[in-house]
DNA sequence: ATTACTAAATAACGAGTAG
DNA sequence: TCTACTCGTTATTTAGTAA
């Protein structure tokens, strides 16, 4: 975030991922293109000749690979173009994520769990974390779903890759607790649930788990079978 | 493409969108921040003078809100500045989509199919278009492959929102045929085949379905449950 | 503390032109 | 035609301060 580099480079880079795009779209991503300084120039609105330094520069320092003839030039970008395209199109992809989304829905079917969720619930390791980064004291025990669509269940892969909230693992001396990922969540219109995604897990990727501060199953009168909908708030 | 922009002024708004991406970061896009122009300065590696330069010239060309006072100022993004976020997002997206990034890898085990892919691969409103498009005639029958973990779920759900190969559906008077996107592949780096997404399928999200011009079972020597490693050329 | 003005310093630019 | 050099011009940044 706080990137140590001067303004400058900054600018630079800027640039060069600017003349990148412009030349991408020439289609020098996958083969070279031929075109000459003077008509880059006329695309980008500056001068033939800071083209040229900028063409230069740009070979200088790895972006692209040119082939230089007194006809004009062959231009492809190399992989460490395309790789600041890749990264600015992440920094993007990442920032937008967390505010347009918003919320994703999910639909699943109550099913029985094995038990286990009660017995990490109890664990202060994990207890204090989510009083204070969900801000509830969880019911020792997890409601677990399974997911029936197919796109319901791509959805919560796209879970997996968005940031959320961590709960970090720890270490009780004896055995080590692997860190959780958990997104604050409605469940049939009920609020203040969360949505946990253990990185070490025994269930299978249709399956989704939920915590409370009560017992779900109690609270919403829910039995095996049942379906549910359930709206993960993605920050 | 060619923009018809000066390249001062497409420089400024490059500008524009790192200072924006920056208060983004800092929570700007859905609450104001607090900050002061030292502080911005010293994150993007300016001075505190050009920050406040900056920051008033953001706020009069209305990329954010600012309410400036002797200890320094609360900042928002606005509307017109997320939509420059947006706006550079979109063209990044394209580009990577349309020339992405060459291959795609996904793993899947061999299982049974339904027999109806030697059905419609004896169909020539489909076989002269695979020919002539993918460059082989398809051995009547399709392997189908279960994928196995989320991530190549995902990878194979992104393979539909890529534009890839064409085959268009057809009537023969009787009924229609839909139409089937195809990409080349290798699987167990055996070329020449191709995977093929149709959009009418009665298979889940987790299959995969592969053609070539062989009986590829035979000619890998596969049974049901073998694990076999696809390769898809995106272009 | 702040923000932001003015003036001096610095960096980028393009005209002219060589190769 | 082309690329890319030098150099005078223009744009941008920072230092020193005021408020």
């Amino acid at each position: 975030m706080a990137s140590k580099k001067k303004w400058y480079e900054t600018k630079e880079e800027l640039e060069t991922l600017k003349i990148l795009l412009t030349l991408a779209k020439l289609g020098a991503l996958n083969k070279h293109v031929t075109l000459s300084t003077r008509n880059l120039a006329k695309i980008l609105g500056f001068s033939q000749q800071s083209s040229s330094r900028k063409l230069k520069k740009l070979a200088e320092e790895g972006y692209i690979s040119r082939l230089v003839s007194p006809r004009g030039e062959e231009v492809r970008i190399t992989r460490k173009g395309l790789s600041l395209i890749t990264k600015y199109h992440e920094e993007l992809s990442n920032l937008l994520k967390t505010v347009s989304l918003g919320t994703v829905m999910l639909k699943g079917t109550v099913i029985r769990g094995l038990g286990e969720g009660r017995y990490y619930l109890l664990l202060n390791g994990y207890v204090d974390q989510i009083k204070k980064k969900l801000g509830f004291k969880p019911y020792p025990g997890t409601l677990n779903l399974k997911l029936k669509t197919m796109n319901d269940i791509v959805k919560k892969a796209e879970l997996l890759k968005t940031p959320g909230i961590i709960i970090e693992g720890f270490s009780n001396g004896l055995r080590t607790y692997g860190r959780v990922k958990a997104f604050k969540a409605k469940i049939n219109n009920v609020e203040n649930v969360a949505v946990i995604l253990p990185e070490r897990t025994s269930h299978g990727l249709d399956v989704l788990e939920i915590i409370a501060p009560f017992n779900i199953r109690k609270k919403l009168n829910l039995k095996d079978g049942d379906e549910i909908t359930v709206t993960v708030y993605l920050q």
